[in-house]
DNA sequence: TATCAATGATTGACGCATCAATCATTGACC
DNA sequence: GGTCAATGATTGATGCGTCAATCATTGATA
């Protein structure tokens, strides 16, 4: 109805692009996916997390968490161990080999969003996150 | 190495979280996923055209055009035929039918746009569209 | 103590995207 | 006319996400 609806839609369209454009080159610049190096990302800052803790911060559902973390565990950069007081929960882990690899892919990573925000200035950046933020909001009170 | 990667790294979450916030509420809004009523929405600007077009405006993966067309040619939305002077091409259109259903999508679509820009001004949007244009040249040009 | 609802993790089925491989058709060139 | 590279569409394998169903464990309660 509103006559700015070809702009909204041209907006709607490129956070959709940049999002399918960005994720394939991220991860081959970094060798890993978004998803799982901010699974890693999380486990970095911590000793040990919970795994829903770990799934609600990442905030991807449980069943993508476990397969991820089942792979990773295959290829030894966490290691996870139950809860001796309520066997339900696990408890996430890097190991020290983990650690270490981490420390590439976040260098990689850094490099990549250099790069993508090239030629910014701090305050249009600044605008940025602002707007975004705003859409943010007003998408998590639809339905 | 630059002091505002926080920054940067936050705004890349952001574009993520937007993406993956919306994309399943768009879908429940709506009844049809973004990638389809992409290609439904092109189609229904013209009259027919050929498959290898349909899959560049959209810009995604043949294969998934294909797939995307068998589901809308059994539903009998859309309707294909080979180009009679090349029989490797296929063209693609809407039937009746598929035109009359699009409104309705279209309608649903528009509300739900609507939604995620409420509170903007004019201005704000422009401001985020010219900003997005930037980061989406940035990540074209990464590789 | 037996039952039962809640919680956390896992698995299965599915949707949608990618890439690589394949198949059919075409047109150019010997 | 036969060969061969290019083009367009399809199919298969894989990755990653969702939801729904299931399983094990726990704690409250009759």
């Amino acid at each position: 109805m509103t006559e700015f609806y070809d702009q909204e839609q041209k907006i709607i369209l490129q956070l959709n692009e940049i999002y399918k454009q960005m994720s394939p080159k991220f991860e081959r610049c970094t060798g890993i996916s978004q998803s799982r190096l901010e699974i890693l990302h999380k486990l970095m800052k911590v000793d040990e997390i919970t795994q829903t803790a770990l799934k609600q911060q990442v905030n991807i559902d449980g069943a993508a968490v476990t397969r991820h973390l089942k792979q990773l565990e295959e290829k030894e950069i966490i290691s996870r161990r139950r809860n001796p007081e309520d066997n339900r929960v696990t408890f996430v882990q890097l190991t020290t080999e983990g650690r270490r690899k981490i420390e590439c892919y976040c260098t990689e990573k850094e490099s990549f969003i250099s790069k993508v925000f090239n030629g910014f200035s701090e305050e249009e950046r600044t605008v940025l996150s602002e707007l975004l933020n705003k859409v943010q909001n007003n998408v998590k009170q639809i339905d």
